[in-house]
DNA sequence: GGTAATTCGGACAATTTAGTCTGATATGGG
DNA sequence: CCCATATCAGACTAAATTGTCCGAATTACC
């Protein structure tokens, strides 16, 4: 339904946005706490840096913070640099031309479902994931 | 959103659908019909017949056919061979553990839309597609 | 019985996705 | 200045998904 990289980006964004604060989170320390390869992660926050979401310190006490604040920042930005442009609404059926207008068996059930999915994504932000989330008072380790 | 192959086999399972009957259907008719490729599509239906979804008869005049009505075979039953069973319901941020009891902050939301997905695939028939189809009248040439 | 047309079924190849490794670059502190 | 510790960035490898190929088994028709 998401794929693993997407999965990676929130978990990163939502690491991020509770330790939101003045300072930067070691890319290092991130992976340890969300289990995430140390490697695949630094690419995925590059990624986000590129995006506008983080943003990162050089040099020896350097890591990545958020740009905005979490309320700010909605689950379908952090995923957006990760999701295959080509297909984003394609026909269940797999259609070449599926629309209102034109619509496959499936294509109203399958319209709502995908709107319901989207709605959530751009109404959802960091904040929310956080406030709601009972971890955000553990340790990661 | 669903897979390639979850697509092709909804695909083949409609027309199927739309032509059942008293004969069976020709694999290189089908392929041509939907598109999919030909050698792929005899894979996804043999995975299919296994499943009991579909029989086939081999030899000079063989091909393929629903074993039960259209109107008694589920979305969902054609996808499930398909699905990679372990990741059915994961959680969004990759939690090991999120439940009702022990959610993580987007288990709510994301829990509703699984829900309306799984509703959506297991109360829409095959027939429900067809009948809905405009383009059950056309040829697939 | 032979031949053409079909499914059966696995081996193989290509593509996409996921993950690893390595080196370059930057920065703070001795 | 030099070194330790970060990010940066791309090349490389591994695994999963998707697609191709080919030979064997089966059946209808001559």
């Amino acid at each position: 339904m998401v794929s693993k990289t997407e999965e990676y980006a929130l978990r990163a964004a939502v690491c991020l946005a509770r330790l939101h604060g003045p300072g930067v989170v070691r890319s290092a320390e991130m992976a340890r706490a969300t289990g995430i390869p140390a490697n695949y992660l630094s690419k995925i926050l590059h990624q986000l840096g590129r995006e506008g979401i983080v943003s990162s310190e050089r040099g020896r006490s350097g890591g990545f913070r958020l740009v905005r604040d979490p309320a700010d920042v909605t689950l379908a930005e952090v995923v957006a640099p990760f999701e295959p442009q080509v297909e984003r609404n394609r026909c269940l059926l797999g259609r070449p031309e599926c629309s209102d207008g034109n619509p496959c068996g499936a294509h109203l059930g399958w319209k709502k479902i995908r709107g319901a999915t989207i709605d959530f994504l751009e109404n959802t932000t960091l904040y929310d994931v956080i406030r709601a989330d009972p971890d955000r008072n553990r340790d990661g380790s």
